[in-house]
DNA sequence: ATATCAACAGAACTTCATTCGGGGAATATG
DNA sequence: CATATTCCCCGAATGAAGTTCTGTTGATAT
């Protein structure tokens, strides 16, 4: 009788849930979060354990979903965007507007947040060109609900990257009160 | 006498050059940007090509840095980063300040970019409570440069990719003036 | 004290990545 | 216009890696 460890089917979202991240699966997922074409074997190496074991802990990871893909990194201006901005919605309902959610198939955007403060909405947009930036301006403006928007168009970059394993203790605690 | 075609060392920010990018090589790209574990046999199947053809391909594309790398994306709540933000950084000098620069050191900073604007810098930041937040925003006014800081707090995040392959066309011409 | 469960290691197996040799189309060269 | 040259592709072969299987150990619960 094969049992298919999957069918839960249920209640996955609280990944990770029955089995607390130990150090060892930190140290695979700051691993792979640099670079994930490493190699099992080479993995093994690093923290300790056989190559089974790790592919098991990645397994697991990813059905979890603390990995919840791996993805390549693109060079945005070999694409031709060499324009990034971030742009702040001022939305008059309130964010979620059917639109706006709409914005996600343009492959221009890149991140959509509703955040506090005194605009609703946080876009990340890479284009081509300022005039790509104002033609997403208009066609963001046709939307219901959108009352102002600001752009910060973004000069350089140093640093851009994605989730990482490591957390800072210092800051939650400790030295704040000076 | 072998020559080496990345010694030239020098301005290698327009990667990708001497050789465009055509219509199979966004198909491998938009691909590989959505799925990094796919196999070659699989992509050539996709793409109207051998695995091998397939295989250099993605070997260029990396070697160009059109493929930056290949990386595991992490999903912040399972780590314990629940708390996501994008802090304004006023600063007086400007950008670069060697303490800026080294907020990359901290693992809850994901983003470092100098923009246009009021503002000098927008950084974004993932931590795992306000606390932690505050704590950050003390270290941040400790710098020298720093003038004052404006925090949006992300209340839920409805799209969160990295650099797409694709472009919107209208968006650069045509219908602009309406 | 015994049964149960989770996690790991070593070995076996399977699939994939990678290299090699050759062919064809387009471009450059005489 | 004919001939090299170059680039890009394919099919086959090789090697390495992913993946599965089985037994063992240690811890927990009965």
């Amino acid at each position: 009788m094969d049992r298919e460890p999957e069918e839960t089917d249920d209640v996955r979202r609280n990944a990770g849930r029955g089995r607390a991240l130990d150090s060892l699966d930190r140290k695979i997922l700051g691993a792979l979060s640099e670079d994930a074409t490493r190699s099992y074997a080479d993995l093994s190496k690093e923290v300790g354990l056989s190559a089974p074991a790790v592919h098991e802990r990645v397994k697991r990871l990813r059905a979890t979903g603390v990995i919840k893909r791996t993805s390549a990194d693109l060079h945005g201006p070999s694409l031709g965007k060499d324009f990034l901005a971030f742009v702040h919605v001022e939305a008059a309902g309130w964010g979620k507007t059917e639109g706006i959610m709409a914005l996600g198939e343009l492959p221009e955007v890149e991140e959509v947040h509703a955040v506090t403060g005194d605009t609703g909405l946080i876009l990340k947009v890479r284009m081509d060109c300022p005039e790509a930036m104002e033609g997403f301006l208009w066609r963001l403006y046709d939307m219901p609900g959108v009352r102002g928007t600001r752009t910060y168009v973004v000069l350089s970059t140093h640093l851009e990257r994605g989730v990482q394993a490591g957390i800072t203790p210092d800051l939650s605690q400790g030295d704040n009160l000076k």
